[in-house]
DNA sequence: CATACGTGGAA
DNA sequence: TTTCCAAGTAT
C-alpha cells in the first residue's frame, strides 16, 4: 500500500466524515502553490494572517482572470497603493490606467468605489460574508473567499474549480447552472471548522493544478479513493455542460488621427456598458452587419484618411472586426477628444483592442517609452 | 434565469 | 485554426 493510502486512512479513523477534507489539507500542507497574496499554510500555522486588503484585491483580480495575468498587475497596484485608504485617496483614473488590459472593466470602477466606501467607514473590511457581499464587486464567490482566506470563517467557497471538482467527486450529471445549488450543499457540508481558509485555497489549487479540465491528473490526487467519477471510468466527463451559442460578428471602423509631433487623438467611453469608462480611439458604431466593408466615409471628421489594415478581436459575447484609417491632422482636439502626446499613450487607459487599433496605423506607438 | 462583460494561453 | 475557459458580478 502506497503511504499516500496509509495517510489517507489514519486521516479517516480521526476525522470521520471530514476526511475528505483532512485528506486534502495533508496534500496542500506539501504541494500548495506560492503565489503573491498567499500566506502559506506553515506560516498560517505560525499565526501569521493575510492582509484583508491584499486577499480582497487580488481576489477581484481573479475573478475569469488567470493566476499568471494577475500577478504582474497584484504587483503594480500593491506599490502604488499599499492599503485601501491609499486606493481611496487615489484618483478613478488612475485606477483605470492601472487596470489597463485586465479585462472586465466594470471590476475596477467597482474596486475603487468598494475602496472609498470601506475607508470611508473605517479602513477595516467587514469580515463576516454578508456584510462583505453588499460591498460593490463583491458577489457571492468573493464574499465567501474574502471571510474564508482572510478571517478564517467556515464560508462555502464555489468558484469554477470548486464546481468542477465537486461535480467530480460526486459525478453529478446534472449541468452546470442548474446543479449550482446541489454543489454548493455539497461543500457546505465539507467545509471544516479548522482552517477553512485553507480547505478553500486547496480546492482551488486541487482544481487548477490535479483536478484540471482536460487530462485531470488522478493518479497524484488526495480525493482519488472517494471520486465517484474516477469510478465511473471518465472523470474528463464532469462537469456536464449547456452547449453554448456561437458568438456572432460585428464590424465597425476606427480612425487614428496623429499629429506632426506624434500626438494621438482619443476620447472616453461612456463609463457604463463595454469597455466602460475607458480610453478609445474615435470609432464608428459595433454593428452585426456582415455586408459591406466599412470606409472612411464614417469618419468623424474629414482628414486624408488612409487605410491602415484590419484588425480583428475576440469579446466574451460577440467577435469584432474594426477596419483602421489614419490620417495627419493638426489643430486642437474636436467636442469630447483629447490629444494623447507620443509618450504618454503606453500609459493611458486603452484596452487591448484599442492598442491593436493604434498599433495597425503607428506600429510601436503604445509601447513603453524611456522617460527623458 | 439569461445576458453583458475582456483577455490571453493552452490544446 | 478553433475552441475552451480562468478564483464571477451586476442587472
Amino acid at each position: 500500500m502506497a503511504p499516500q493510502d496509509q495517510t489517507r486512512k489514519a486521516e479517516k479513523a480521526v476525522y470521520g466524515d471530514r476526511s475528505i477534507a483532512a485528506s486534502l489539507l495533508g496534500w496542500y500542507d506539501a504541494h500548495h502553490r506560492d503565489l503573491p497574496w498567499r500566506v502559506t499554510p506553515s506560516a498560517f500555522a505560525r499565526g501569521t494572517r493575510p492582509d484583508p486588503y491584499r486577499v480582497w484585491l487580488s481576489e477581484v483580480m481573479l475573478q475569469q482572470t488567470t493566476v499568471e495575468a494577475v500577478k504582474a498587475y497584484f504587483w503594480t497596484f500593491v506599490e502604488k497603493w499599499p492599503t485601501v485608504a491609499a486606493l481611496a485617496a487615489a484618483p478613478a483614473e488612475d485606477v483605470m490606467k492601472a487596470w489597463a488590459g485586465l479585462g472586465y472593466y466594470s471590476r475596477a470602477r467597482n474596486l475603487k468605489a468598494c475602496a472609498d466606501l470601506v475607508a470611508r467607514q473605517g479602513g477595516r473590511f467587514p469580515d463576516t460574508e454578508a456584510r462583505l457581499k453588499e460591498l460593490p464587486g463583491i458577489g457571492a464567490y468573493t464574499a465567501a473567499a474574502i471571510a474564508a482566506i482572510a478571517f478564517d470563517r467556515p464560508a462555502a467557497v464555489v468558484d469554477g474549480n470548486v464546481e468542477r471538482v465537486i461535480s467530480r467527486l460526486y459525478s453529478i450529471e446534472t449541468p452546470l447552472g442548474e446543479a449550482k445549488p446541489e454543489i454548493r450543499a455539497l461543500v457546505e457540508k465539507l467545509v471544516p471548522q479548522k482552517r477553512p481558509g485553507d480547505f478553500a485555497q486547496a480546492m482551488m489549487d486541487l482544481g487548477a493544478t490535479i483536478c484540471t479540465p482536460k487530462r485531470p491528473r488522478c493518479m497524484l490526487c488526495p480525493l482519488r479513493e472517494d471520486c465517484s467519477a474516477i469510478l465511473a471510468g471518465d472523470p474528463e466527463r464532469f462537469p456536464v455542460r449547456l452547449p453554448k451559442d456561437d458568438r456572432p460578428l460585428r464590424r465597425g471602423a476606427t480612425f487614428v488621427a496623429e499629429r506632426g509631433d506624434g500626438a494621438i487623438l482619443l476620447r472616453k467611453r461612456p463609463e457604463k456598458g463595454l469597455l466602460g469608462g475607458m480610453t478609445e480611439v474615435p470609432t464608428t458604431a459595433w454593428t452585426a452587419r456582415a455586408d459591406g466593408a466599412t470606409t472612411e466615409d464614417a469618419a468623424p471628421f474629414p482628414a486624408g484618411w488612409r487605410r491602415a489594415g484590419r484588425i480583428g478581436h475576440v469579446f466574451t459575447h460577440f467577435a469584432l472586426e474594426l477596419d483602421v484609417f489614419h490620417a495627419h491632422i493638426e489643430g486642437d482636439a474636436p467636442d469630447g477628444h483629447f490629444w494623447s502626446l507620443a509618450h504618454e499613450i503606453s500609459g493611458e487607459a486603452l484596452p487591448t483592442v484599442m492598442k491593436k487599433v493604434i498599433e495597425a496605423a503607428i506600429p510601436g506607438a503604445t509601447k513603453k517609452q524611456r522617460a527623458h
